[in-house]
DNA sequence: GAGTGGTCTAGACCACCCC
DNA sequence: GGGTGGTCTAGACCACTCG
């Protein structure tokens, strides 16, 4: 069975998408022009529009056209991975200390969720996010080195890293577990805590179509913390 | 501007289920019976259908029909609201006690997320969830009362208000508010604490096609518990 | 007015399921 | 074999945007 034809017309938007030589607000072929590049009819290339734009990929106007839809998430989910935005729309002040940043093989842990081979190269990076100089945020996070291979080359105190990926990458979809615990004892070194305590714990996985880019968990001390969702129910 | 023909059969196929003349697993009419019944092409009623197929509402299985979804819901991040399967799932038992049922009116807070006039009728139902005896959720419920008139007839040491939202509604979204907070005195009396502990606290609102139907308030003493959940990226 | 996306039609062929 | 959903075609009319 061959792919279907508006299959194979997304999968060539899309990758003129990921692969960045079509980026964010840029027009892209109308109907007509993919049916008659593709040969098919105008439905067929509609088609792979259509879902694209259902699917957040593409933005349509009548009278103007398609356009690639701005790779910055609108889910206030994710949101929780780009604490910087959240703290400045707070009108606070944020700044960023890199811990870490290096290649490492992955271990088991990592391969399961980034779906790779153990042993797979990715990156490492730890940082501690301040709002208004108090730690607010711990963040660990493995990153496939073969999807993102600049990763390792950026300064993490200029962007952080979610933004890095958000605007190089069009990430589709993102998991997340939330979770209530106890910080261990280096967590509650970081996060300059005197006494064990409660912290609020997400682990977050984003992907982008051609597999996971990124494996995070975020560590917020205390009760100072507020996670919004909108889902679909399927 | 008059309703697109597939958006008129969308509906009605959707109040169809809504009113619960089609139920759970049900077959709906084909492609074809659609299109002759309206007068259309089978194009269009194709369209109706396959939206809400898209939309989780309807599952269609090539030679054989489309048919109602089931109305439970998948997400994990929606599980939340049904402590009772989580409950049971981690193989131990729920029981619940019945604190409030009665009518009201909305004030204001009720009223805007319930997308109602202030004042108008609305059910509030407040539990306290067992996992082996002990409190586990304080649950907090405002209905929209003109969407669910049998809700206050109900007896929820049978049936959680979720589950019985769930079999007699096609829920087709929800949104979510998590934190951490300290619990007021109330909120500790009932969750059989002696001390102030910081509570993970959920706000969920759920939507049917018609509107807002329930506005709930859940919280979790100390640190048990976990939430999942996995969103596309708008 | 030319181009765009939004809707719609009346056909067509196919793979799949059930009888 | 008859019905179903999945894909596809070659047209059509419309509302919208822009120059």
């Amino acid at each position: 069975m061959p792919a279907a034809k508006y299959h194979s017309i997304k999968q060539f938007l899309f990758n003129e998408i990921a692969s960045g030589r079509w980026t964010e607000h840029q027009r892209v072929p109308s109907e007509n022009e993919l049916a008659n590049q593709f040969k098919v009819s105008r439905m067929t290339a509609r088609r792979a529009l259509q879902e694209l734009s259902d699917e957040g990929v593409l933005l349509r106007t009548k009278g103007l056209g398609s356009f690639v839809a701005p790779f910055k998430s609108q889910s206030s989910l994710v949101q929780v991975q780009n604490i910087e935005t959240e703290i400045v729309q707070r009108g606070q002040k944020h700044t960023a200390e890199l811990i870490t940043l290096e290649s490492r093989e992955s271990d088991q842990e990592v391969s399961i969720a980034l779906s790779l081979p153990i042993g797979s190269p990715v990156f490492f990076a730890a940082l501690i996010h301040y709002q208004d100089g108090q730690p607010i945020q711990l963040e660990a996070r493995y990153v496939n080195a073969r999807l993102v291979p600049g990763f390792i080359d950026q300064d993490f105190k200029q962007v952080t890293p979610h933004e890095y990926l958000s605007k190089t990458l069009p990430l589709t979809e993102a998991d997340h577990i939330v979770e209530a615990a106890l910080a261990d004892r280096q967590t509650l070194h970081y996060l300059k805590l005197n006494a064990p305590q409660a912290c609020l714990q997400l682990t977050c996985r984003s992907w982008t179509a051609l597999g996971v880019v990124s494996y995070t968990r975020l560590t917020h001390p205390g009760t100072q913390f507020r996670l919004s969702s909108q889902s679909a129910v399927n």
